[in-house]
DNA sequence: ATATTTGCAAAATTTTTGCTGGTCA
DNA sequence: TGACCAGCAAAAATTTTGCAAATAT
């Protein structure tokens, strides 16, 4: 059976942080933030209570092209855009591809649990100030 | 224009031992397959070359769903599935899904370069050994 | 009451870098 | 010959962990 979790005010604080941004922090700005309304907290803290909360499915880790993890409060698989230009994350509006994932067991064999598609490119704004 | 660069003894060691395996592998274990060879070889040295391959476009660096790098001398973009039980991690053979750029331009409005598809589960050997 | 969590600091892990001398083309 | 590269070792960057005190339920 699961273990048991307590909602302390660090581990609420942290949650709250990530779901009030539409950006995909990395554990480092979200300690910034969160120090702002409770300055003794530690880095240490932030970094468990995000594997608490990835652990119980409330969050996701995104660990894709870069060397440091970002987080996200929405925990439905979903797609993202990195923008080479202004690095930051965006969350895509196309839907999940299902049929992948039958593909994938049908041509290679394996059990597929999971899927993460990552896209690479040049975003909407960043788009707009490219010279042609 | 780009930069000139040497075929070293070291950069053609670390490429024979990448293109060697099926797997694949970390840095380090690279190190340490390259040592077998020049023991006198650097981890620096094999951080730095694989840098320079990848690069060139001669090998791709995979840095999905771990905190470490891992490296495929298939430079051509596919697809992985990584097993949750033995931690390998499998070329596919489902085709590249070239539909998915355009759906990302029309829907969501990015300009896409590039693409990374990463599916997680139970490798096909794996799978005899799981009781039901 | 007690299992879980915190803050702190130290350590672990993975990767990068400065420097000086050596080497490929 | 001269730009590029190697080895070494130290540092950087990110994340994890041990421990004693504090806290949520």
């Amino acid at each position: 059976m699961e273990k048991a979790s307590r909602m302390t005010k660090q581990r609420k604080l942290i949650l709250d942080v990530l779901r009030s941004t539409k950006s995909h922090p990395t554990a480092d700005w979200i300690y910034n933030q969160v120090r702002g309304e409770m300055p003794n907290i530690s880095l240490g803290t932030v970094y468990r209570n995000l594997g608490v909360l990835k652990e119980k499915g409330e969050i996701l880790e995104l660990n894709y092209g870069s060397s440091f993890s970002r987080y996200d409060c929405n925990p439905e698989n979903h797609y993202h855009l990195t923008c080479t230009k202004c690095e930051r994350v965006f969350d895509l509006k196309i839907p999940i591809q299902k049929q992948l994932v039958k593909e994938v067991m049908d041509i290679d064999g394996h059990k597929v649990l999971d899927h993460r598609l990552e896209f690479y490119g040049i975003c909407k704004e960043c788009k707009k100030q490219e010279v042609n």
